[in-house]
DNA sequence: CGCGGCCTGTCGAGTTCCTGTCGATCGAGC
DNA sequence: GCTCGATCGACAGGAACTCGACAGGCCGCG
């Protein structure tokens, strides 16, 4: 089985997703429910206020941009009713960007739209890490002799350092997570890439060609091709 | 809500935070638990003198511009209630400030909003430090051969003295203390510049390029850029 | 009061290097 | 041997980073 060793409070983690097009708001829901959480979706901000006061989420992802409230004015009212829970905020590519920077103080973080949802999961683990306990423990993924560490953004194969480009590296720990599981191309390219990524090229080959140059540099190959279907990272079976 | 579940972290820090505005609060809390501190909020002053008196704080951070207590009446009757638990006060920028510094004894100490969330902290270690040990341990900060004193504000590489400006030293004293984490230019900007700082230009590529004009001049480089993530300092890791 | 220096933040140009596309070649499986 | 997917070199477009230059502001000194 996986063995990724992650932050688990015991029981699940509750993510209340809050954006108005029901498309984003599902796609996250779904991927953070594979993960084990419950989640729950708001589509606007009225009703993240009654989501919120009713489901008690240990985190939120937030959509600046709402049809009746400012997703500022939702951040208050949660923040005034007593409500620490830590927040997500997704933001367009616009200069809203800035404003929100300001408000990654509290511990939050924010994202700019169109994200992968990876790299969503990353953040809102890296802020659940962070808001729970203290920050010394290490999220480290091991596969075999390979190791990412997801603070320092090292990856060491058998102790020797490897340097990756972020999309390198984000595929990397998609693999990793996922491992020992088969992962097809279109599973790769819907959680590495932005979801509104058009590309059908052969990007996804592409990068792991890299990979594999950077990983597998003369060891016992750890990426594997299955013909037909897609990748898996794991020691070599039989 | 404020958690004091008698979680016995040990001798760690409890840290009683009172503010009436909730991102303040939420703000330092935050950013204390991250340190591995336990915190707890209080909006108002009827508020932070129930807590003080379940909580049992070993530090206190107080707004004097509170809705119901002046500030000075929460440290009175705090006080007169033989609480000797330091203070750290937060003022605005008018002339409020003298009167503060009248009133800090001892081990008390004063800031003025809008303040820098590292500056704050190395503030409640600084009054920590003096309050609790008798013993006058200095408080220096390591990574390879650079070395920082941070209450002499002195910085050296191999021996060598550096001088920095305000903004230069807090910078390199948030990346000393997460070393060899990388960090994005968003957390540093939440870290070292003033919660309101709206600016959005290129200030931290800047004073990364000063810090490393005068940090690596010439030896082997601490500041490392990790593009499309943020900056760390460490050794050159392999 | 005024001058000048230092610190800070903005702008813009130059540079690096990451990314996606194309197309040629390779190889597995039928 | 044929076919189709997989692999990977090469290239161009662009995003991210670096840093010099400048301007406003604060402070201390004369």
């Amino acid at each position: 089985m996986t063995h990724h060793e992650h932050v688990d409070k015991g029981n699940s983690v509750r993510l209340l997703v809050v954006d108005d097009e029901p498309h984003i708001a599902d796609l996250v829901a779904t991927v953070a429910r594979y993960e084990g959480w419950q989640a729950a979706t708001a589509l606007n901000g009225e009703e993240a206020l009654r989501e919120a006061a009713e489901f008690h989420p240990d985190i939120v992802v937030l959509d600046l941009m709402l049809p009746d409230l400012d997703g500022f004015t939702v951040l208050d009212r949660l923040r005034s009713a007593g409500a620490m829970v830590p927040v997500v905020f997704l933001t367009a590519r616009d200069g809203t960007a800035d404003r929100v920077a300001g408000l990654t103080r509290g511990g939050d973080d924010y994202l700019v739209k169109p994200f992968s949802v990876e790299e969503l999961m990353a953040r809102l683990r890296a802020v659940l890490r962070r808001s729970t306990g203290p920050s010394w423990k290490r999220s480290v993924l091991k596969v075999s002799d390979l190791v990412m560490d997801e603070d320092t953004r090292e990856v060491r194969r058998g102790g020797k350092l490897v340097t990756l480009t972020p999309t390198e590296y984000e595929l990397l720990r998609y693999l990793m997570r996922r491992s020992p599981a088969v992962l097809t191309k279109a599973q790769i390219l819907d959680h590495v890439w932005e979801y509104d990524f058009g590309g059908r090229s052969n990007v996804v080959e592409l990068v792991i060609s890299h990979l594999r140059r950077k990983l597998d540099d003369g060891r016992e190959p750890l990426i594997h091709t299955v013909r037909g279907v897609g990748y898996v990272l794991r020691r070599a079976a039989e």
